[in-house]
This record gives C-alpha cells, structure tokens and sequence, in this order.
DNA sequence: TTCACAACGTGACCTAAGTCACATACCGCT
DNA sequence: AGCGGTATGTGACTTAGGTCACGTTGTGAA
C-alpha cells in the first residue's frame, strides 16, 4: 500500500492527530513508521523496553497479565483509533513493559520513535492533550477492572465480557478458553455457565463463537443477580 | 503556623518544585494554598470533580473503592513527598474522581489550583517533567494489583501486606479490620491467618497493633507457599 | 468501678470456583 | 472413510475463603 493512502487512513482513524499545530504535524508526519502484526504475533514481552509510541490503525492487540501458573487475565484492548496507552506511561516513565501484547487480529499500526514523541510532548500542546487524554481513560478502566476482580463473581463478569464482545448480532467469536483467559479463570468454568445459559434460551454455543440471543436478560443478570437461573439443586 | 514556615516545609519535601524556572516558582508559590485534614477525614468521594493538583506533605491519605457490600480495597496510598496521582489524571482528563480517598492521619497538603495547573504544565518544562515522571508509577502499581488480586491468594497478599506496612521495629499499626478492608476481605479471615502465624512465631498480635516478629519467614512465605505452616486438619 | 464499645478469637457452616478425568463432537486432511 | 487435533460437555471432588453467631478481652469515659 503506498506511503500516502497509508497516512490518509492513520489520520483518519486519529482525527485529533490531524489537528496538531502544523510544525508539530509536520513533525509526526516525517518521523512515524508504519509496521503490521499477523494475527497471534506478540506486540510486547513482559518486561521490554517501549521505543515508540504506538498508534493502532487496524485490527486489535489484547494486553493481558500471565501467572505462574499460566492463567491469564486481560487488562484491556487497544481498536482502531485507540493508543497503547500502557507503552505510552512506559515511554514517559522510562519503565520496562509490565504486562504482554499480542495481536487478536492482524494489526497495522503506527508507530512513532521515542525521541520525536518527547520532543511532541513538549513542543504541542495538542499532542500533549490528546496523549494524557488516552491516559487517564485507561488509569479508569484499570480501576474499574480492579474493582470488578475483586468484588464481582464470575458469572457476573462473564456476562458483562459477552455483552462488550458481542457485536449487534449479538456473535462473539472467542472459544470457551479465550474468555476464560480474558477472565482469569479456567475453561470448564466458563462452560458451565454458558450451557447453564443456554439452558435458559439466553446464548447458543457453536464451535468457536457464542450467539447472545437475550441481550436484555443477560445485562439484568450481569447488572445484578435479578432473576436467578434454576441451578442444579436449587431449591424452592 | 506561619506561611513562610508551611512553604519551607513543603519545599523541602518536594525538592523538585523548589527548582522550578523562576518565574513557574513564583506562580506555583503565589496559588497554592495549605489545608489540613484530620484521620478519617474524607479527602475525596467518588464521583467528585477534581478542582487542584494535591500535594502530600505530612500524613498519608489511603485511596480505595467500595463494594455495594462494604467491602474495601485499597488501590494506593499517598505519602510525605507524593503527590495523589489520580487527581492528576482526573484534572487533566476532566473525569470525576472514580473511587474515594480518606486521611489515614492528620495531613497536611498543599493544593494548586486547577487553572494554575493547567498554565503550570504548559510554561514550565520543569514542573510538566515533575508531574509526568510520578504518572507512570500510578499504572504499574494498579497493573501489579491486578494481577495480585487475581493470582494470589489472601494468606499471601496479606503475608506481603504486613511486610510492606511493617517499620523497621516490625509494629504494623492496623487493626485486624482495616488490613481485611485495605485488601478487600473480612476480619474474621484475616484473624485465622494471623492467629496461625502467631502459632508458628512470626508474628505477635496485640489490640491495634500486630508485630512481625520473624521478617524473612514471613517473605518466604509471601513469595511463595515455601514452608506450609501446619493446618488446623492437615495431613502427614 | 462499671459500662459501653471496639477489637479480637473461634467454631460451624456454606458456596463459588478451581481441579481432575473423562467422554464426545466437530473440523480439516489425506 | 478414517484420523488427529481442537473445542466442548459433564460429573465428582476439593478447597479457599466468606458468613453467622457467638464469646472474650481490653480501654476509655462517666
């Protein structure tokens, strides 16, 4: 794809990098490398150093934590037109990257090198809006998330996951162990409570992917326990 | 007590302020403006918009969300020297505070407002660095709380807990209540742990106070399950 | 001193959710 | 059609840790 259409979609998915001061515009545009990622490529390691300030085009990369014993938990995603906001404090602070990336779908980014990013950060103040923008919106859903690991139970959390995931034909294509990685937690979990779910008519499971066939049921379950699924041995 | 003495004060233990360009000084030196707050005392309430760069000079504030329960966990603490980096986010992004703040002692604080803030950050090279340089602390931290709390389990986390609260004399000041609030569970299941500890000699437990007597058994312990202490029904 | 109250100790119990060990079922190849 | 690999279904079991319901003890104010 050539050099020109390449910019025109980047700045299209970053509308506010469009607006910059014309030298700071200028600045970018002369100094960003373009890059792509397949599909299951690994973005960043745990614990490697961040040289550029990334900017996702196309595609998605998931960024997630790895315990010992190899659960995992999803800490958030970066879309189109999203940054890597954690490479970003990275940057900034000089730390190592404490988490891993991986690319969920072939990505293309964009990626600024180090040098010009601080020079960006001091030089425009639009630049610098729009980077502590992203910042703050990730440090809430960090807390968010925090908050949601520590006090919900998992079949809430399940069914909100499926709820953001879902597209509006209500599909997520994830197996049963992609969501549980997402979630911390392990396969057989996470199936019980989707054939629990299907039981009731609320999702259908095929090979691969969940269908939510009762958006409205399931956000009332996930908002709050409302109307209790017939468990096993439930009584009354 | 007098202003020259509050700002002597508050400069020594932000030396990084007292070496602001001239001119930033002087601004920063004629807006702030010192408060104290007393123990218990309810620094900031969720939802709550953000109107001044807060800056710790004495005392500690403890920063943590609420369950619909009343459970608590503690997301970060702000010290002598630190600044509440999550008022930062919130006044840059324009967010309302997402989780609640209290004095955990008497503080004494300095506040800059957010107009003055916002100017500070663009003419000052110095102090945007200052404010920066502590940002990407803040999402390590939550990073590693994730991951924390949804990884390890609570004889570890508080094992590591009263290390980290322990002084050098090993006193942890803390009632067996605000230990299960900061890490989010019960007191009854903090006191099992700590009464066993207290059978093994690590730890001795008084009203308001427990003491870590054995420092590296606690830390083999809190790094990793090494030495099982001997359950109540355990086997072999 | 006594009384209220906060902090702590403790046992019995319950439940969410992880672990283990399978049995299927489906999908793409040869 | 048959086969290997991946995805799913399910039961039996275990366990951390939350809940309940107490009893005990220290402590500061009246």
């Amino acid at each position: 794809m050539s050099n020109e259409i390449l910019i025109t979609r980047w700045l299209n998915t970053f509308p506010e990098l469009a607006e910059l001061e014309p030298e700071a515009q200028g600045e970018l545009l002369g100094a960003t490398q373009f890059n792509r990622l397949r599909q299951g490529d690994i973005a960043y390691r745990q614990g490697q150093v961040c040289h550029n300030y990334v900017m996702c085009i196309e595609g998605q990369t998931r960024i997630f934590k790895t315990s010992e014993s190899g659960r995992e938990i999803m800490l958030y995603q970066v879309g189109p037109g999203e940054t890597c906001v954690l490479t970003t404090s990275c940057l900034i602070a000089g730390n190592p990257f404490p988490a891993e990336s991986t690319a969920q779908a072939d990505v293309l980014l964009a990626a600024l090198p180090s040098t010009v990013f601080h020079r960006l950060m001091v030089t425009s103040p639009k630049f610098r809006h729009y980077v502590l923008g992203n910042y703050g919106d990730l440090l809430s859903s960090l807390i968010m998330l925090v908050d949601e690991v520590a006090f919900a139970s998992l079949d809430l959390r399940l069914a909100r996951r499926l709820l953001a995931e879902a597209g509006s034909d209500g599909v997520v294509s994830k197996t049963h162990q992609q969501l549980a990685l997402d979630l911390g937690s392990v396969r057989e979990v996470i199936s019980r409570y989707l054939s629990e779910w299907e039981r009731m008519g609320w999702v259908r499971s095929a090979r691969g992917s969940i269908v939510v066939l009762d958006k409205p049921a399931l956000a009332r379950y996930g908002a709050g326990e409302e109307e209790e699924p017939l468990r096993a041995g439930a009584r009354h």
